[in-house]
RNA sequence: GCCCUCGUAGCUCAGGGGAUAGAGCAUUGGCCUCCGAAGCCAUGUGCGCAGGUUCGAAUCCUGCCGGGGGCACCA
């Protein structure tokens, strides 16, 4: 099923077509109408005609019968109007559809590249809007028909393995493994970062532990998985915990991709592309430079023979696009990275490795601050624990439930509290353009008002509420006559659900969805204030419950895709 | 020094070249014998500055100012 703006630009678009080929209509949603299209203004100029009686010409062509009624207004434009026949027989439709309008894309194979924590080192708040906007891209585009291969680029190689793995010597495996399982894993990597920074022995060790690592000695890389296996089983109660789709099955990491790493070299040699610089092998992607004006060099080999990450990120992007077919290639990866992942790709482009039929996207994001207005940091300074920020949330959230004398058992009240507080941070993160940074504020994402997770989540549960009582109802045999305002703007609303998820995926912008549902949220509230459904009767109250169904499915589906959770009843 | 990014209401933020720049919070004033008031309605001297392109600029371009980030072997 097309959507409503689809079905409006078809329309329009051959109307402009037949007055000037290739013309957009420059169709947006309205403030004074439901739709309106200002092409004729563009169009009018280079016509060397009035934009009225463009707009006039085209008002009078396009075939809206059954769809809108056009105005020209203004300098020239043109005001939609839905009929109400029309809107009758969309919702109609969407009442037994439940995907509700959203067309399935001819699937397209979606690599996502997010949350990639270090192996043995906690999951902090740096991790959160990684680990959050991926999750809600991947659930997204699931949600449109294409294929989501999530990769979890964990940190999983390179020096810092030769002091961990030192470190987890000297405390003992038993120990270290112990230490380990309860998740302190900042704990561990200090322990090793003051042993390194204090013993010039330990440091020699570690050096000398990191070429047997590399040099793929077996007792090495068993220690070497112990760290690895620990971490992992850890990020996965931490995924847990923030309801986040990521499996076991999608890490995989830096090191994965060490077989190929050669090949890389030897390739990008083979195709002319490769230079030595200062001992390194570099290529030189055209239009970089460095502070000097000269050409910045991508390292893939440092002067040690080490593989420098550019190596790493190059023979990632073979795989996923030779190995996986990937059509699109997401980094949902700090800004800080945006020249290097700029290098990469050009780099990518050259050696023929990333065609330019396949999307390269750096989905970047912005720092998590704290009331300071500085990175986020705890009193003493370090990265604040993610789960010390969760356990907090659902603390404060559980307060909240006890507060509003919520009647629950205990377990479900916890279980709830998890699901609100999740709901807030998760919320929190994805409603602003991800390229800012954006205050961490528990006590405005907790609200339960205004624009926060929780309240999408009650007007959700409130809708719900109202089904529930209005018991077994054939839902499908509803009609919309749509007279009350409110209703109309609600119906509105609901029409745009498609265009909502496809602005979004289009630009990588989960905070374009949070607009959509807050707006729609709040077409809701105006609804039944001003259109009471259980106390109405017949087709009013039908046709009510049906309002209300589809902007509960819609919420749902809608915050879903965000990856929060919509609760019965809180 | 060069590059990237951000700068919008008291605060937190939307704004896909179009009409009178919008939400949320906060403020003030109205609404509950009525489906969940976690709500609704009302309430405002705001686009960092200066040029330019355009019929039309918060949006595109240039230059400044301010915050953040990046600029060769840590990943």
């Amino acid at each position: 099923m097309a959507s409503t703006f689809e079905i409006l630009a078809g329309r329009l678009a051959r109307a402009f077509d037949r007055l000037a080929p290739g013309a957009d209509p420059v169709l947006r949603p309205s403030e004074r109408a439901d739709y309106q299209a200002n092409g004729a203004l563009a169009l009018a100029k280079t016509l060397g005609r009035s934009a009225r009686e463009v707009a006039a010409e085209i008002a009078d062509d396009v075939d809206l019968d059954g769809v809108a009624s056009v105005e020209v207004a203004g300098p020239g434009f043109l005001n939609l109007t839905l009929e109400p026949a029309f809107l009758a027989e969309r919702l109609a439709a969407l009442l037994v559809d439940d995907r509700l309008g959203l067309e399935l894309a001819p699937a397209r194979t979606v690599v996502i590249d997010y949350s990639a924590p270090n192996v043995a080192k906690e999951m902090h708040v740096g991790n959160l809007r990684s680990t959050v906007i991926g999750d809600s891209l991947a659930r997204l585009e699931r949600l449109v028909g294409n294929r989501v291969v999530a990769r979890n680029h964990v940190g999983d190689w390179g020096t810092p393995f030769g002091m961990l793995i030192e470190h987890l010597l000297d405390l003992g495996e038993d120990r270290a493994i112990a230490e380990l399982s309860i998740g302190d894993l900042n704990g561990f990597y200090q322990g090793a970062r003051a042993a390194f920074d204090a013993d010039e022995g330990f440091r020699e060790r570690s050096r000398a532990r990191v070429v047997a690592l590399q040099g793929g000695d077996d007792e090495t890389r068993r220690l070497w998985r112990i760290l690895v296996d620990l971490s992992v089983a850890y990020f996965s109660e931490i995924y847990a915990k923030l309801d986040v789709t990521l499996t076991r099955e999608d890490v995989v990491g830096e090191s994965s991709y060490n077989d190929a790493l050669d090949g890389v070299v030897r390739d990008l040699d083979a195709l002319g592309l490769l230079m030595e610089s200062d001992g390194a092998q570099c290529v030189f992607p055209a239009g970089f430079t460095n502070r000097d004006g000269e050409p910045l060099p991508l390292i893939v080999r440092k002067r040690d023979e080490g593989f420098g990450y550019a190596a790493t990120d190059l023979a990632a992007v073979r795989d996923r696009v030779e190995r996986l077919g990937a059509d699109e290639l997401l980094y949902v990866v700090g800004a800080p990275q945006t020249q290097h992942l700029a290098m990469v790709a050009a780099v990518a482009r050259r050696a023929g490795w990333l065609p330019d039929s396949v999307r390269f996207e750096h989905v970047a994001f912005g720092n998590v601050l704290g009331p300071d207005r500085k990175m986020l940091k705890t009193r003493s300074g370090e990265s604040v624990k993610l789960v010390a920020l969760l356990d907090e949330a659902i603390e404060r959230a559980d307060a909240a439930l006890v507060e509003r004398a919520i009647d629950l058992e205990v377990d479900a009240r916890r279980e709830l509290a998890a699901q609100v507080a999740r709901a807030a941070v998760k919320y929190a993160d994805l409603s602003t353009e991800r390229q800012r940074d954006y205050v961490f504020d528990l006590d405005r994402m907790l609200a339960f008002e205004g624009d926060t997770g929780p309240y999408l989540q009650y007007a959700h549960a409130r809708l719900r509420s109202i089904l529930r009582r209005a018991g077994a109802v054939d839902l499908a045999t509803a009609t919309f006559a749509l007279e009350e305002s409110a209703a109309r703007d609600l119906a509105i609303g609901l029409l745009g659900w498609p265009d909502a998820v496809a602005t979004t995926l289009a630009g990588a912008a989960p905070h374009r969805l949070c607009a959509y549902l807050l707006d729609l949220a709040q077409r809701l509230t105006a609804f039944y204030d001003a259109c009471p459904v259980l106390r109405a009767e017949g087709p009013v109250r039908l046709e009510r419950l049906a309002l209300c169904d589809l902007a509960a499915r819609t919420l749902r589906l809608g915050l879903g895709g965000l990856g929060i959770e919509a609760p019965e009843r809180m």
